[in-house]
DNA sequence: GATGAATGAGACTTCATTCAT
DNA sequence: CATGAATGAAGTCTCATTCAT
C-alpha cells in the first residue's frame, strides 16, 4: 500500500469533497471519509489538522483551478466581450469536470459546502472580471456603470442555478442556457452589439 | 408568568431566528434559545417537536410573508413593469424589517439557514414572477424568451447580495443599488423603454 | 362536566390500565392518559401522587377482584378438586372481563405491567390454593407433597400463556385448553380419579 | 489498554446483563455500564448502536447457549424421557452459570429483561421439546395429547420460579425441587413409569 | 505511514411533576 | 374540580480528535 504523501492527500480531499456534496458537511463524518477510502481514521489526522481544514483546502483548490484558467485568459489578445464569455464558460465547464465537487444533487443540508466554495470562488473571480470590464469601459468596448455589482450578480446567479439542478441534467441544461447567458452578459455590461469570434 | 401559547411560539421562533442568523443553525443550541428567553429547555419541546421544526417554520413564515405581499400586488391595475419592480422591492424591503431573519452578518457557518430560506422563498416567488412576465409578453409590455431562467437568476443574485453585506450597511447599500437593479430588470426581461409611475 | 371523585379515579385507573397494556408502562406517558380522557394533566395529580401509584392500585384492584371471588368459594361445601378447578376458572375468566388489563397483545415492552400484576395476584392466590390442597391432603382427596411449588407452577404457567396470545383468540384458546388444564390439576395435585360435579 | 474487539464486546454485554438484572433495563443507564467497566461512554456506542441492541444480543446469547446444548443432546441414543429431563436440567443449569444474566434478585422493575429473555428462549426451546415428545408419542414412550401447550407451561413455570427466588438460594432451591420437576414431567407428558438411567 | 480503540464534552430530547390561575 | 404552561433533572446518543502500538 503506502501511497505517496501527495497522492493520499489528494485522495482524501477528493473523497471528502464527494461526500460533502452528497450528504453535506455536517452530515459527513470523518469516519465516512476513511471508510470510503479504506484506511484508518488516524490517517486522516496525519494529513489534516481537522475536518474543517479539508473543507478549506477543498474550496481553495476549486477556486484556484478557476482563477488559474481565468488568469491565463486575461492577457490574450481577444476582445473583452470574448474574454468575459470565456470566463463564464470556464466557470460553467468546471461543473463538468470530475472534480467531485459541484456534482451533488441539490441537498438543502449541504448548504455550508456550497456557501464556502461560492465564497472562495466569488471572492477571487469578481475582482478579475470587474477589472476587465473597467478596462473595457475605458476602450469603449462596453459601458457598465457598476461592474462589481453586476458581476456579483452574474456569478451568484450562475452558481445557484448550478446547485439547483441534478448533476445528470446539469451539463445539458447549461449548454441549453448558454445563449441566454451570453445575452445577459451582453446586456448587463452594455457591450456594443457584436458577433462573438470563435 | 405563562404567556399565551401563540405569544410563546412567536417568541421562540423569533429568538431562534435571531440566533440562527448570528451563529448559524448547527452552532445554535436549543439551550441558547431558551437561555435568551429565560425559560426552561423543556418548554421549547412543549412547543416544537425538534430544533429542525423551528427552522422549517421560520423559513415558511419568511417565505409566506413575501408571497402574501406579492399576491396582493399581482391583481392591481398597474403595468407589468411596475409590478415586477415592486415585487423585487418587497423582496428587498423584507430584509429591512426587524423580523430577526435576514439580519445576520455573512457567516460561512450559517449556510443551512440561508439555503433553506432561499429555497423556500425562491420556490414560491419564481413561478409568480414567471407567470407575470409571460402575460407581459402576451400583451407586448415585454419580450423575454426564458422568463423562468431569468427570474431564478435575479432572485438568487439578489439573495446572495443580501447575504454578503453586513446588516448595518445592507439598507443603504440596497437603496444605492436600486436603480441598477431596475435597469437590470428592464434589460433582462426586455421591457419597452419607459418611465416608472410613482 | 365535573364527575364525582370516585368516577374520575376509576376512569383514570381504567384508562391507564388500557394504555399500559397497549404500549407498556414506561412507554405510556401521563400525557397520553389525560389525552385519552380529555382532561388536563394537573387533574391526574389531583387524584394520584404519581404514575407509579396508579400502577400499584391497578395491580391491587385486579388481584383483589380475583381473591374476593376465590375467598367466596373457599367456604362452600364442594369437593377440593371442584374448588381448585373453579379457582383456576375464575383466574381465567378474569381475562375475559372488560377490565382493560390483560387485554393487551403480547408486547415485549410491557413486561413491567405483566410482572407487577402477576406478582400481586400470585402472591395472594398461591397461599390460598396451597392451604386448600394441604387440607385436601389431610382428608385424602388428594396427595401432593409440594403444593406450594406446584401451585406457583400452575399460576405462572397460566399467566404466561395468557400473555402470549392475542386478546381476540384468548377466550376461545383458553376454553379449548380447559380440559387439558383440568387434567394437569388432577395429575399434579394427585387427585383421586374422579368426575367433576357440575 | 485497548482490549481486542471481541473481549470488549463481551465485557460490555456481560456488564450490561449484570446491571439489567440488578436494577432493571430502564433503570440501568449507559453511564452505569461504562462506569462499571471504567471506560468512556463513547466506547459503548463504538460497539453497539443503542442500549436496546445490547439487550437484544444479551437475550440472543442466552437463548442460543441453551439451544446449542439442547441440540447436541437431541441426537443422542437415550430415551425420550431422559432427553426431556436433561433438557430441563440444562435450562436450570444455565441459571447457575456465572453468565451474569439470570442472576438477579427479583425486581419488579426488571420485567422487560425477563420477558425478553424468556420470549427468546421459549420461542426456540418449545418447538424442540414438542417435536421430541411427538416422536416419543409415536414410539410409545409417552402419550401426551397436547405437547406444545404442556411444554409452554413447563418452560414458563420454570422460568418464573427462577425469577422469584434470590440468586443465593436459587441453586439449592432448584436442586431441591428437581425430583418434583421430574415427577411433573413424567405425569404431564404421560411417560410410562420408569427409572431414569444415570 | 498506518491503525483503530478509546475519549469526553456536549448535543438533542423526554417526561414526571408542579403551581398559579 | 380543573387547567395547561412551565420546570429541570436525567437520559440517550454523536463524533471530532487523540495516541499507543
Amino acid at each position: 500500500m503506502a501511497k505517496t504523501k501527495e497522492e493520499r492527500r489528494k485522495e482524501i480531499i477528493e473523497t471528502a469533497g464527494k461526500l460533502f456534496e452528497e450528504k453535506g458537511y455536517e452530515q459527513t463524518q470523518v469516519q465516512d471519509i476513511v471508510n470510503e477510502i479504506g484506511v484508518a481514521k488516524g490517517l486522516f489526522y496525519y494529513y489534516f489538522k481537522s475536518k474543517d481544514e479539508v473543507m478549506e483546502e477543498l474550496a481553495d483548490r476549486y477556486a484556484d483551478a478557476i482563477i488559474d484558467a481565468v488568469n491565463e485568459l486575461i492577457d490574450k489578445d481577444i476582445s473583452t466581450f470574448d474574454k468575459i464569455n470565456r470566463i463564464f464558460q470556464i466557470f460553467i465547464d468546471s461543473a463538468e469536470k470530475k472534480s467531485g465537487i459541484f456534482m451533488g444533487i441539490l441537498n438543502v443540508k449541504n448548504g455550508i459546502t456550497h456557501e464556502r466554495i461560492f465564497f472562495n470562488v466569488g471572492e477571487k473571480m469578481v475582482p478579475l472580471v470587474t477589472e476587465l470590464i473597467l478596462s473595457g469601459n475605458d476602450n469603449g468596448e462596453c459601458n457598465c456603470s457598476d461592474p462589481k455589482f453586476i458581476t456579483e450578480f452574474l456569478v451568484s446567479g450562475l452558481f445557484n442555478i448550478m446547485n439547483q439542478i441534478s448533476p445528470d441534467e446539469k451539463i445539458d441544461y447549461l449548454k441549453e442556457k448558454l445563449p441566454t447567458i451570453k445575452t445577459m452578459i451582453l446586456k448587463l455590461y452594455n457591450f456594443a452589439e457584436q458577433k462573438e469570434s470563435k
